[in-house]
DNA sequence: CTATTTAATGCGACTATGTTGCTTTAGAAG
DNA sequence: CTTCTAAAGCAACATAGTCGCATTAAATAG
């Protein structure tokens, strides 16, 4: 067992208010480099991963890692309100090059003795807006 | 619409033969550096490449990308016996680190007008072995 | 307001991971 | 053996993500 505490320090910084904007803008899940090419502000790579990652430490965000290796973060208020838990299904579409957040809920059940700590599930095609 | 022929012109190879061998012997899913490691022969780390997207355009293995970001490759054959389709779910174990292939079906319900063409879902956790 | 504390940033170096172009090697078939 | 060309080797490249360390700047106390 370990205690986990989460980190009250956090200072609120442009950096930071201009990351979460431009995700919550979005409305989508977004890499590291399509918020740096969004932003108007520059932002430092190893900066931006810094935030995300806080973020993520935070319930702020969350982290889905695509079939093309990457990772895309996108908000957790979706989470809470619109989907079931977090463990919902992702999509992307190769056309538009986004990938979203789905209000599918991942149902499974797992073999005996399996411990389950997180869910990666991706889903890859054509989305409504680019059929 | 765009006309898809597999290539019949494969030629078998001490290379394609003992990637084959270390993942079958294996049975689990694997990635690049993986196989190489635990192959006695000396490959080159593109040819492995080339080797494994082979294998998956003929039907042999399948692609996995974890939540680490690396692509794994296993067999087909379980797909098709034990496993029900090609969409099933994938067991990524934080402790002794292998990938397998679950028995477990991945069931979704898709929005309206969106088209699925790939699903990559990975489970990370710990294992029946680790546990 | 200034001074102090330390979280956050910038920068550079570094580690994979995977791909591609090009030459060389070696299966398969006649 | 010769021919054809798939496959292998090599090197270069692209991208993603991390880390150490010096610097900057929020937050807060005085
Ligand atoms: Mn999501
Ligand atoms: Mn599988
Ligand atoms: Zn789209
Ligand atoms: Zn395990």
């Amino acid at each position: 067992m370990q205690t986990y505490r989460i980190n009250m320090k956090r200072r609120s910084t442009p950096t930071k208010e201009a990351v979460l904007d431009v995700i919550t803008k979005t409305g989508k899940a977004m890499s590291q480099d399509a918020i740096e090419k969004k932003i108007n502000i520059d932002i430092n790579r190893a900066t931006i991963y810094r935030v995300l990652n806080r973020f993520c430490e935070d319930g702020v965000l969350h982290k889905v890692v695509a079939e093309d290796g990457k990772q895309y973060f996108a908000l957790c208020l979706d989470c809470d309100n619109i989907h079931k838990s977090i463990n919902h299904f992702h999509f992307r579409c190769v056309k538009c090059e986004t990938i979203e957040c789905l209000p599918t809920e991942v149902n499974f059940s797992i073999p005996d003795k399996y411990t389950v700590q997180n869910v990666n599930c991706v889903l890859t095609g054509t989305c409504k807006d680019c059929f």
